[in-house]
DNA sequence: GAACTAGTGCTAATTTTTTAGCAGGTAGAC
DNA sequence: GTCTACCTGCTAAAAAATTAGCACTAGTTC
């Protein structure tokens, strides 16, 4: 019953995308991270329907419930990057990966060149057992 | 007033997929490839909805329309890239690129790799200057 | 302990999304 | 011509998402 990502609403997936990206979050944090920021009940709203759903859970930190995404950020980010492949790299990792480099060349540093070289390395030598 | 990728709404964003999947599609490739797919006139009003919103346009081929998406796969591919970078990588292309290559491994041929690795080194040559 | 602040739970109203349905137009088959 | 198959345009109903509001609790300050 645990749903797909690509069944969220808008809200819902704005304040998944939050939540992802700071690991757990309050209602509060929430609403003012939202873009174009709706009431702080509507929020909580929001937060108890993705609770229900099963995406989220919450812990209590003293009086306030602290929320965190119930799928590792590592699953989510394989699926996240599975559909991204699909929808626009025609299921293509290799073509996806050229568009990152592409794209992102100025902002890497030479430590993450040598890294994805050495990735590379690994990569072709596992490929040729 | 072109609204954002991230407040389409859940059907439109599905369909919006499709689109950026095919390049182009009829309501009735749509409907197809629809999950959990509606009626076939679910489908029509959607296609007007997005085409007003300024988000596909038609031409027409013959009787039927064929519909596409306005921003081009490129800056779109962009701007999904950079959306899920920020949400699941801390902002980080390398982090993102090492996800990417760890994930696929298996997927990426000899001559995929070669490509990659050409580029990485491009890449560090126009950092040297 | 009364008043204030900062939380939550729950319900109901509003708005948006999603869907279906009907009317009309064109092309081809008979 | 008329029947059929496929398409679009438009409207309205139904369902889902989004929002706000009220009631309640706990801690803090005076």
């Amino acid at each position: 019953m645990l749903k797909n990502q690509q069944d969220l609403s808008r809200r819902e997936r704005q304040i998944m995308d939050i939540l992802y990206q700071r690991g757990r979050a309050t209602a509060a944090d929430v609403l003012e991270a939202l873009p174009d920021p709706p009431s702080y009940s509507a929020v909580r709203s929001l937060l108890r329907i993705l609770e229900e759903k099963g995406h989220i859970r919450h812990e209590e930190d003293g009086l306030k419930y602290v929320f965190s995404p119930v799928v590792a950020q590592e699953s989510a980010k394989r699926s996240a990057l599975r559909h991204l492949i699909d929808t626009f790299f025609s299921g293509s990792p290799a073509e996806a990966a050229a568009a990152l480099l592409d794209d992102s060349a100025a902002k890497l540093t030479k430590a993450d060149l040598d890294r994805l070289t050495q990735m590379i390395n690994r990569t072709r030598k596992d490929g040729k057992k």
